[in-house]
This record gives C-alpha cells, structure tokens and sequence, in this order.
DNA sequence: GTTTGTATTGTTTTT
DNA sequence: CAATACAAAC
C-alpha cells in the first residue's frame, strides 16, 4: 500500500513525502512536483500512518490551488471512509474559523466580509465623519482634503482615501492590529493613521463586518487572547501543510505561528513548500524573507526539488537564463531529463489586435495538427485589461474559451444591489449594504433625509437601522413628512423578508424581486445596460446552481462564497464546461501547468510593467515572467505588439527587455526610439488591423530579428509617418462616426432561424436546431459538436 | 428629490 | 472607451 504511494517519486520527493521532522521547508523549483508532495503526503499520513484527516489542515492562497488538491487527495487516499482533511485558502479557513467563535472577537456569526469597494465606503464615511469633528479637523484636513483644484467641493479626495486606504492595508499585511499600529505610531502623519485605522475598525465591528485583512489578523487575536481556544484548535490540526509559502505575508505568518504553537510536542508535523523563485505577491506584503524565518523559528530541516518534470528542454532552457538574472535568490538548479521538443515561437506583432488574431489562429491550426483539446491551451496576460480584444478574437473565431478570474458579473450594478439586499437581510447590521439599497429601487429618501437618518442615529451609537425602525414606528420623527412611506416600505419589507429567512436562498431573491417591482425599476432605467434583467435571471441560476451543490446551501454560505471566491463566475449556462481555452493573467496562472502556453504582451513597460514615475520592481516582474514561462509543458509561444490601444489611447510598445538576450528566440536590443508618443487613435489611414497585420503567417523561426520590424511590411502603418496626425478631426472633418452602439444592438436583434450557425463563448461553433420565445428571450436549442445540444438563450450566441 | 447630460479621469497583479 | 462624478434641468 505504502509502495504504492512513494513508488512514482524521486527520492528528494519522497523523503517530503515520508519526513517526520516537526518542521519541514521543502524548496521546490517550478515543476518539481510541489503538489504531488504535498498530497502524497497527506495520502501517506491517513493511509500509512492512520492519522485521523480531521487532524490535518492543508493550506492554499487560491480555492483553485484548493479544489485541486482536494481532488488529487481524494484520487490518492485509498480508505473511501476517510472523512476530508481540511483543504482551504487562508481566507475561508479564517472565515469558518470566525463564524464559530465570532462571539469571542464581538461579531455575531452573520458577520459580513467586505470586499475593497465596501472598505472604500466605510473608509470613506470614516473620514468624513473624523474630519467633520472639531478636534480632529487641523489635523485632517491638509492630508485628507484636496487642496489643489478649486472646483472640487471641500470633501474629501477619494484618492487620498485610498491611499490612506493603502496604508491601512500595509498594516493589516503586516500582521499590525489596531493596538501595535498605536503603539508603533511615529510623527502626525502615523497618529493620523494609527487613529483612522482604529475608527476604521470600530466602524467594521459596528457593521459586523471584517475585511479580507481582518479575518487573518483576527483570527490570530482571536488565538492569542482566547488560549482554551487556541489549544482546542491545536489540538485538533495536528500536521499542517502550506502550499506557495513564498506568498505569505508576516500576518499570514503569524496566523500559523499562533495556530502551530511550539513544536515540541511529538507526533505534530509543519511543512511547507515554496519557491522564492515565484514569489509574485510582494505587493501584498508577501516576504520571501518568511521562507528563512520560517527555517530558523522552527529549526526546519530542508528538502530541494529540483528535477523538474514539466517542461521541455527549451522552455527549462530559457526560463531558467532568464530567472538566473536576478540578483536575490536561494540556490538551485532546476534540471531536467526529457528528450524530444518543439522549439519556442517568438512572435512579434504590428498590434493588439494582430498578437490576438496570432493566438487564435495558432491554437486553431495546433488543435487540427496536434490533434489537442481546447483545454490544453492558456493565454496569459499581465493586466485583465488585455482580456478584452483576445476574448473578442476567439470568440469571433468561434475558439471555445472561459476567462479565469473576469471580474465582471458580480461587479455589475444591478448584482451588487441585490447582493447587498441579501447580506442585510443575514446582517441587519450592515451598515454598507444598507446605504446601498436603502433607495434602490428609489423610495425618495434622498440625501437630505438620509443626513437627517444620521443625525438621529447618532445617539444610538449610529445604528441607522434602528433609526430607520424607530422613525417608521413613530418613536423617532423627521421634519419632513416625504419620505415617511419610503421609510415604511423599506422596513416592512426587510422584515417581511426576514421572516422567510429559512427558505431557499432563490426565493428569497424571487420575493426580494417581486416585492421591490425590482424588474421594472431595471426596466424603467435607461441608463442600466438592457441586459441588466438577464443579469439578475443569471443571479437566481447562480443561487438555484448553488442550492443543488451538495453542502451548506444558506445564504449566508453563499455570500461568503460570492466574496472568498470570485473564481469561477456563473456563466450563461451554469456548469464549468471542460475543453476550452483559458484566458488568465499570470498572476492566477501561478501553480497551473498547460501543454501549450501563450504569453502575450511582451513589451517593456507591460511586461515589467512599469506606471506612472513609479519604480519598477525589476526581479519581481521578472519572477512574474519565469512563473508565465514555466507554466507550460510542451509549446511556448512568446508574442508582443508594436502598437497597442490602452485606454483608448494608442501605445507604442518595445519587446520587453525581458526577452532580449534570449537563447533560441533571437531577440536582440532594439534600436533607441525617439520619445514615445501617444495618439489619440490610430492613424485613420492605418489599416486597422487587417489581416495583413498578421498575414501572410511567416515561419516564426526566421521573424526573429526584432531590428527587422513588422511595421516594415506596411510602410504606411510606420510610426515615424504618421505621428504628425495628431487631430484626426481636423484632417478628416467630422464624418458621421458609425454609431458602433447601434451596430451592436442591431447584430445582437437580428433574428435567427434553425439552421444558422453561431458561436458562444464557451462552446464553440453550434448549429441552431430550433428557436422558442420565452418571457426572458428567445431560447435556442443548439448542437455543439463538443459538447452536444443546449439550450441557450440567444443573447448569449452569436451568428457565425 | 430625481433624472439626464456632460466632463473628467483613470487602470497591476488577488483573497 | 469605460465608469464614475458632478452640474443643470425636470
């Protein structure tokens, strides 16, 4: 049995994997079978060494890294009895931690957990509230108030809210709580701090809220000053594994330390496994520096892996030239024993739209040629914002794709409202979500009454909903009389509500719907997209999707889920389709691995991406690089872009520096440019992005002399010609600019019939088989050659 | 108090 | 090109 499990590794791999030392780094170069150790040792622990599972805690930053090892777990333990080990990110496990103990920190256990646009408005009421009050106001108002710009109003600068909101993130990352952030307080400026970042708590408490940083830095308090609790959770989790160590920040740092105690005690095991080498969350306070404390404080033994297993020749090759640039690193060779390979595709594009048309066609030529599935294929970005014009590409190409991580749906307005119904209803305290709804749909309560509101809250600790019940029982009076049935409404309705709390979550959303006319207050709106209404039916399928999932289906459970785990957002039809392409950033890229890789995007300034006058982290964005590089197992294609549209502004962009020097990609320094230059758009005669940005395809192998640029294929395109445009309008009057909105809405109107084809983002190309009017739209029933028939709606599809 | 139109302004990366 | 913020009209 135990043969079974170690039989498969190497030998550093399995002395992780069998250790016993009470603490255990393992350094684990990129591919080296990090996850394998990590749940063959779990394996081993419950099948070998018959460790109770409930008494191990396997610990990941993303629920994706989680629900794979979950999986993988589950394929390795061989007693299906086993109950689960606990597997989750930080985060969750703090949450669930929290809930059960909430009473010891002063929260109730519907506490609600803020997301940064929720910190933003607290923050900001915060100050507001601090800089209004006299004895705080010199000291506020010259680093809180906007002092340049006349025609801002005297409020305050939601920018500097946000750095202040910054800093106040630092300490939490920092592992700072309220009480050490006093202590620590140096000069005016760090009072100042010190003294919002305490309100700032107050005023979560007082919401029953926590955010992200508060449930590690909690949960560590909550460990320190509650020692029964302490030892009850100590002695439960009994062998802990950390994944991405490298990642952890100083408050993360002490979470484990409190939950880990002194090691003496026998037949307790710590490990953890990481790579400085991808360490790619500095920003968020993450420390390599942790990886030697950690050896030090624990007196760690230390295991390297350095075989890697992934990768081909090449990509090993130019991946470990270029991470070997950096300056600060542990020591390690990453070797490898594979054979055969395809050589890496270096290709440089005329823009954004070309490097995008590249991708997609390659991937569409690999999958006839190579005979791949969709889903071994990834693209990866550096900012979301490149999503965009790669997603329209495929998408037009009818290439089955998912985007990992877009934000979008529980970003859109509408969502965030009814999300904000449904976490008042749990937390009657939730000041935030309050605020939100209160006048959504409009009830005429207005500003003005809700500053009154808040005048007479104030002598209730600020409770506004109490205000709002006391005013509407006729306890409390406002001075004018309007806004009373608004107030009425709201409060019969959030308790009519709270009576069906134990039903299912979707018809509470459904009464929350009907009783608000929320569908027609969406309607009635015109600023609100027209697909606002298909938005909220998408919410009640989420809700309905996740009622069905085996587990706690409250809505209390899904909430935290929608905040914890924006992960894999509820697509048209619900389920995760397999066999597509995923769209990443390199950031959630990280612990993945992929046959065939794309990292677009490979131009200075982007790639190490640089902003403003700031400074670039150079080895940081260089890791970022290493960890695009090394994701990939077989294919690795390299591109960048000449010219880019950012924000609707056109960039000129240079081969990242990154790439320069390169074995096998041929890349040398470009020559120096004249100063970039910004346009407003493209050059009107410029084709824009035609086929032949990209056609006739070339063989990669000799389009490798960057000296020799793209542009020189079209000479008219030459930025050196045709920077003088600057005002397209005045060298072309004013045309009628096509109405690109109308365009849209008639293509997405145009009526289909059976027997079309269409493309849908996640499918691929189907054939509509029939057609049938619904309230919500027309639904379609389409025969996808992946994936089978589906009914769809045909806001969803496209015509191919 | 609410809606509508316009001006400005900005954009790393994630739990 | 957004999304959002603010001013003016309803």
């Amino acid at each position: 049995m135990s043969r079974s499990l170690i039989d498969g590794l190497n030998p550093p791999q399995r002395e992780a994997v069998l250790d016993d030392s009470p603490a255990l780094l393992v350094l684990a170069g990129a591919g080296s079978g990090k996850t394998r150790v990590i749940t063959h040792r779990i394996a081993h622990l419950i099948d070998v060494l018959h460790v109770p599972p409930f008494q191990i805690l396997a610990l990941t930053f993303t629920n994706r890294a989680a629900s794979e090892m979950i999986e993988r777990v589950e394929k390795l333990v061989l007693d299906p009895q086993a109950s689960d080990p606990s597997i989750s990110t930080f985060h969750s496990l703090c949450a669930r931690i929290l809930r059960k103990y909430a009473p010891a920190v002063g929260l109730s256990p519907s506490f609600s957990i803020y997301d940064s646009d929720d910190q933003l408005s607290l923050l900001m009421g915060v100050v507001h509230e601090l800089s209004s009050s006299t004895d705080y106001e010199r000291k506020t108002s010259p680093s809180l108030t906007s002092s340049e710009g006349g025609n801002k109003r005297a409020g305050l600068d939601r920018n500097k809210v946000r750095e202040l909101l910054g800093e106040l993130e630092a300490c939490k990352n920092a592992g700072i709580n309220v009480q050490s952030a006093r202590e620590r307080a140096r000069g005016a400026q760090g009072e100042l701090v010190a003294e919002v970042y305490a309100r700032y708590s107050e005023a979560l408490t007082q919401a029953n809220a926590v955010d992200f940083g508060d449930l590690i830095l909690r949960t560590t308090d909550l460990l320190r000053e509650n020692p029964r609790i302490q030892h009850q959770l100590r002695d439960r989790w009994r062998h802990i594994l950390v994944d991405e160590f490298q990642d952890t920040n100083p408050a993360q740092f002490k979470l484990l330390s409190a939950l880990v105690g002194d090691h003496t005690e026998r037949g307790r095991t710590f490990v953890v496994v990481g790579d400085d080498d991808q360490s790619i969350y500095s920003w968020r306070g993450a420390d390599v520096a942790n990886m030697l404390e950690f050896q030090e404080k624990f007196a760690a033994k230390l295991i390297k892996l350095e075989q890697n297993y992934r990768s081909d020749p090449p990509i090993l090759d130019i991946a470990a030239k270029l991470i070997a640039r950096n300056q600060y690193r542990l020591p390690k060779t990453l070797w490898s024993d594979r054979g055969e390979a395809a050589p890496i595709v270096a290709k440089p594009c005329l823009d954004d739209r070309g490097e995008a048309r590249f991708v997609s066609r390659e991937i569409r030529r690999l999958c006839l040629d190579q005979q791949l599935n969709y889903s071994d294929f990834a693209v990866f970005y550096r900012t979301n914002a490149q999503s965009r014009i790669l997603e329209e590409q495929l998408r037009a190409d009818g290439v089955p794709h998912c985007i990992i991580g877009s934000v979008g749906f529980y970003d859109r307005a509408e969502i965030k409202d009814l999300l904000a119904y449904l976490r008042l209803l749990v937390n009657p305290s939730d000041r935030i979500a309050l605020l939100r709804v209160l006048n959504v749909p409009t009830r005429g309560i207005g500003a003005k009454t809700l500053a009154e509101l808040e005048a007479l809250s104030r002598p209730r600790e600020g409770n506004l909903a109490q205000t709002l019940q006391g005013v509407a029982s006729g306890a409390l009076h406002l001075r004018s009389k309007r806004a009373l049935p608004g107030i009425n409404s709201f409060v019969a309705l959030m308790a009519h509500l709270r009576d069906r709390l134990d039903e299912p979550p979707s018809q509470l959303l459904q009464a929350l719907l009907d009783e608000t006319n929320f569908i027609d207050h969406l309607e009635n709106r015109q600023t609100r997209s027209k697909d606002a209404v298909s938005h909220v039916a998408e919410l009640v399928g989420a809700l309905l999707s996740f009622e069905s999932e085996p587990g706690d289906s409250s809505l209390a459970a899904f909430l935290e889920r929608v905040t914890l785990d924006r992960g894999p957002a509820v697509d048209d039809e619900g389920q995760q389709a397999t066999g597509v392409v995923n769209l990443m950033t390199i950031h959630s890229a990280k612990g993945l691995e992929f046959d065939t890789v794309f990292v677009t995007g490979l131009e200075d300034e982007l790639l190490p991406y640089k902003r403003r006058e700031e400074e670039v982290d150079t080895e940081e964005e260089r890791r970022l690089c290493y960890v695009a590089f090394t994701r990939a197992k077989h294919r690795l294609f390299l591109s960048w872009a000449s010219r880019r549209q950012l924000h609707g502004l056109w960039h000129r962009g240079e081969v990242s520096p990154f790439l320069v020097g390169l074995p096998g990609i041929g890349v040398s320094a470009p020559a120096p440019r004249p100063d970039p230059q910004q346009h407003r758009r493209p050059p009107a005669f410029a084709p824009r992005a035609t086929d032949e940005t990209v056609e006739p395809l070339p063989d990669y192998e000799s389009e490798t002399q960057l000296r020799r640029e793209p542009l020189a294929e079209d000479s008219q395109t030459h930025f050196g010609e045709t920077h003088i445009v600057y005002d397209e309008e005045e060298v072309y009057p004013t045309g009628p600019r096509p109405a690109k909105r109308n365009d849209k809405r008639e293509r997405a109107n145009k009526e289909l019939t059976p027997g079309d084809h269409v493309t849908h983002s996640r499918y691929g190309v189907g054939l509509v088989l029939e057609l049938e009017d619904r309230p919500e739209g027309v639904m379609a029933t389409v025969d996808f050659p992946m994936t089978g028939h589906k009914s769809i709606y045909t806001r969803f599809l496209r015509r191919y």
